[in-house]
DNA sequence: TATTGTTATACTCTATAACTATA
DNA sequence: TATAGTTATAGAGTATAACAATA
């Protein structure tokens, strides 16, 4: 039995990151997918839901799922847009904004923790390695797969280029 | 918003090589968790059905259940121990060792696909980087943690070293 | 008639608990 | 009484479909 390649090695730790980076965003009561909404909120603020819902890759029924809890908490807020009253802008309150910098510390533990058996200079190879790949297997630069339903992962594949699959 | 790190990008190229890698055993009419047990069996023949939920880290009843769907399809066989009655030996059948090797050919499309950003040589220096990174970490070798769930992932924290979380 | 957002529903996966048989 | 395996049940997470408001 040949020891595992790189491939289901990559599958193995990032269910193995994504596992523990839930455990320590639950700290802040939060569950990975709110996390990352919050993010994309930051990256772009005024999205309207369904522009959100598409850099995703996620049905928009998820993110009106994803942004009521949120803004429950008094961490975004939808703002109408006067002109189009159809349209729900997404910002990040401030309180939100004071919670993503709390996400930031938990990232940047977990990272720690998670790669400490390579020293810097090995992380930033991998980093190295690892963007190289995302970038050539054409991922959304931050934003993780659970979003991607199977068929919209499909579906994106018929309209751009996309890697080569043999 | 800095750019990703390398935890991020790992937990982001796992969820999508998880991805690909279902979509390529689909063709086969398996999932992952159904590949990996076969895989399983096949390293180790002859376990007991809890003997290898707690290999995978999985409820035994989960195991009943997979191999249910396999050994109805002649891919694998429980048989009885005549000494202790209430074990059931797992084997894989002729034909679940053939569609195993079926599964490796698959694996190695699927990890070229998916590297192909890399050369070869870069492939074996990620390899390195990330398995000294699953040892560290304490990971069984070949199991994927999506047969853990998050309370026996807590457990077993508790009933060895593990690795450091600060 | 088309689009944004929402609500309602159903489905998949998995864990937990109850149960049977063997010891 | 304890253990292997099984069956039954329930819960979380997510997608799909139907609907309301606005354009």
């Amino acid at each position: 039995m040949a020891s595992p390649g790189p491939a289901f090695l990559l599958a193995q730790l990032g269910a193995h990151a994504a596992r523990r980076f839930a455990e320590r965003v639950a700290e802040l009561d939060l569950t990975p997918p709110q996390a990352g909404l919050l993010r994309s909120v930051a990256r772009e603020p005024g999205l309207s839901q369904q522009a959100l819902a598409a850099h995703l890759g996620t049905p928009p029924t998820r993110v009106v799922a994803l942004v009521d809890g949120l803004e429950e908490r008094g961490l975004v807020e939808r703002r109408r847009n006067l002109a189009d009253r159809r349209l729900h802008a997404l910002h990040l309150t401030e309180a939100g904004a004071a919670l993503l910098r709390e996400i930031g510390r938990v990232g940047a533990a977990h990272e720690d923790a998670l790669l400490a058996a390579l020293a810097l200079l090995r992380r930033e190879q991998l980093r190295g390695l690892l963007s190289r790949v995302v970038e050539e297997q054409r991922l959304t630069e931050g934003v993780h797969p659970g979003y991607r339903t199977l068929r919209d992962t499909r579906a994106s594949d018929r309209e751009t280029p996309g890697p080569v699959v043999r």
